[in-house]
DNA sequence: TGATTTGTAATTGATACGATTACATATTCC
DNA sequence: GGAATATGTAATCGTATCAATTACAAATCA
């Protein structure tokens, strides 16, 4: 099978879980879910485990078993899907320590810092403005 | 050597070698670059082809050669170092095509592109708003 | 009890990316 | 012109990441 991804798509996986979770009333299976998604079971699985962490869904085992969101579609934000299944720094650090000898090697780590704390402030508040229901609206709307 | 990056550090290194030649009035050279990032000069002279590209320094051949600022630090964004070095997308796509079968499946890659385009315009905006003078002078203050 | 489902560990294959070596090309200075 | 000093660039290596997959234990319900 033939992979195209340059970077994570959990983000992208868990936000169509989601949505399809926001158009059921009964539980859905993992199996159900990883063939809209196109994928395997275990990696829907691996998914709803961060999403039921964040207290976004609820799991059961058994027959009838499966997923059910665990609030309203209109109060979850796709922030809190970000933030429950994607875990990475907005950009990479300094993999070597910068030479000390060097004023901007010096302070360059902590200024980084600052810098990546106002990006994702800014990203996460334009997320936070996105809720499920919005994401479920587009989809009937297309 | 010990590799820990989780991710592109290119927009750090490019961050840290634009306020060392901020600071600089002659040509720094690839070499004394990587000295103070901690890196391998080929690593650099990756990076100064796509800033130069991006008409944000301009580089020399020969003794005396190097890098220098294409123009003052003040009018240089982080937004444009950070496009100029880093390509990749905000959050990946499905890997393989969803199923066309489901609603959810058929509308969802069209969703997570305005979602995308939302996010990325608030991570810009907030980048347009750092000068390289801004990354200077809190190098200096601390 | 047996069918169904989640939870989870282990492995595989592909890709991304910094680090490194090697060398061609351009420029400056004597 | 020739030597020294730079950048430009191709090729390779090693490690990390991550979805995909197999296998199986644990839980739940009829």
């Amino acid at each position: 099978m033939l992979h195209t991804h340059m970077q994570s798509c959990r983000f992208a996986f868990a936000v169509h879980v989601m949505a399809v979770l926001a158009n059921e009333d009964r539980c859905a299976s993992s199996a159900s879910l990883a063939e809209t998604v196109n994928t395997n079971p275990v990696v829907i699985r691996r998914l709803l485990i961060d999403l039921q962490n964040a207290g976004l869904i609820r799991t059961s085992r058994g027959p009838q078993g499966g997923a059910v969101l665990a609030k309203p579609a209109k109060s979850i934000s796709l922030w809190q899907i970000h933030s429950a299944v994607e875990s990475r720094e907005m950009f990479g650090q300094h993999p070597n320590p910068p030479s000390q000898d060097c004023p901007v090697g010096q302070g360059i780590a902590k200024v980084l810092g600052y810098v990546e704390r106002r990006a994702n402030r800014s990203f996460s508040r334009e997320l936070q403005m996105i809720s499920l229901a919005d994401v479920v609206r587009r989809l009937h709307r297309a």
